[in-house]
DNA sequence: ATTATATCGATATTTCGATATCGATATAAT
DNA sequence: ATTATATCGATATCGAAATATCGATATAAT
């Protein structure tokens, strides 16, 4: 059946449980099972059902009663909804140790994004380059970021430079950033930027080892 | 139901900001900025006052009207409450791709956390090091990771080996694991599982593209 | 000294996500 | 055909986090 909402809204933590539904669904795929209940998921992955249930029906009106979503529909279903199916390119700023390990990382194309091209301020580096991917001075960034209609842009440099690099790629017309760099960035409002900060990470994990362990 | 930790006065999200405001009070002690307030911070991190006072409230009370908070007392108070100044051992299982790239990151000693030794499967990768880490075979971890009294794993191995793994580092002893691997993690309840998911982020970003862009 | 004001810190309100409840229904069992 | 039940999907409730409001107070300006 048609999803009539099409601009139904999904909240961001609904959106990153998906990818874990969709890692579930694979390894009971795997198992050669056939169907998938809302209720298997929430106890594979210690999570509520009516949670779980509500993450589908964004996503999926394939569930019957009794013997749940056939697990390939589902999964389909997923990828769908979360554009895996139609790639997105990328660019990447910042070949350091961090942008090279990007670079170099496969799975990202099966999730969606393709990275093009990267680019890096040091002209020692430019010119090189990284998991296959060739690697520009930044003067040409504006140009090719235009010319290729690249939507997504990393940043993987420090973060004394993040915000100037930020500036940069929302004047290239960029929709989204993954910013890996530590710091708040300013940018319109409907730019997205999507903070993978370590730090962040860390911070709770710390705590909780010096709660539990005192120090 | 849900186990209420008595001791734990601020919230995930909010221990989650902490470096950001951490960040930022460095680059105003850059500055010469001798007093911070949370009007400041809020300002420049775009949140809102309120939000950032009480954060504020639950990290330090050197807070004052009029000037705000004296900025290296603030960090020093900021970086005492999430044990940046005593330095926890972790460990790392996994040396590959993301893996090494881990082990050669310099950021997270200043942030509390030394990695002291890593472990793989793969006899070849064994006996080799990385980022100045040696890399020993996953049977000495047991014993190695009790004797040094690690509290914390980096869990940076293939999605089918996660859970495994995991197991191994519950027996170790281990209080939290940082969970790099895109699947859930089974684990008793006083054990912190914080995940690192990329694919949960590219969920964030391709649903943003696709939904500002159309396909 | 008095006044104005920026900021803190406490309390109230709102918002939004998580959870509980319950009726509807497709399938399996009898 | 009838009945039992697992599951869906909708609605209601709950709770935590974000935000608004406001009084108290330290500092600066007059």
């Amino acid at each position: 059946m048609e999803n009539i909402n099409k601009f139904q809204t999904i909240s961001k933590q609904a959106l990153q449980r998906l990818p874990y539904y969709l890692n579930f669904l694979k390894s009971q795929k795997a198992k050669k099972q056939s169907n998938t209940s809302a209720s298997m998921i929430a106890e594979g992955l210690r999570l509520n059902q009516v949670q779980v249930r509500k993450d589908l029906a964004a996503v999926s009106s394939g569930g019957r009663p009794k013997t749940g979503y056939g697990t390939e529909d589902l999964i389909s279903d997923i990828e769908q909804f979360l554009g895996y199916n139609n790639t997105h390119d990328a660019i990447l700023i910042g070949a350091g140790n961090l942008g090279r390990s990007l670079l170099s990382y496969k799975g990202f194309e099966e999730c969606g994004m393709k990275i093009v091209a990267a680019f890096d301020i040091d002209k020692h580096v430019a010119g090189t380059e990284a998991g296959g991917h060739p690697i520009f001075p930044m003067e040409k960034l504006e140009d090719l970021a235009g010319r290729l209609k690249v939507k997504i842009g990393i940043i993987a440099v420090p973060a004394e430079s993040a915000q100037e690099v930020c500036d940069l790629l929302v004047g290239s017309g960029i929709l989204a950033i993954w910013n890996f760099a530590p710091v708040y960035l300013d940018a319109p409002e409907d730019i997205l930027i999507q903070n993978e900060n370590m730090a962040a990470s860390l911070a709770v994990l710390s705590k909780h080892v010096e709660e539990k362990f005192g120090r």
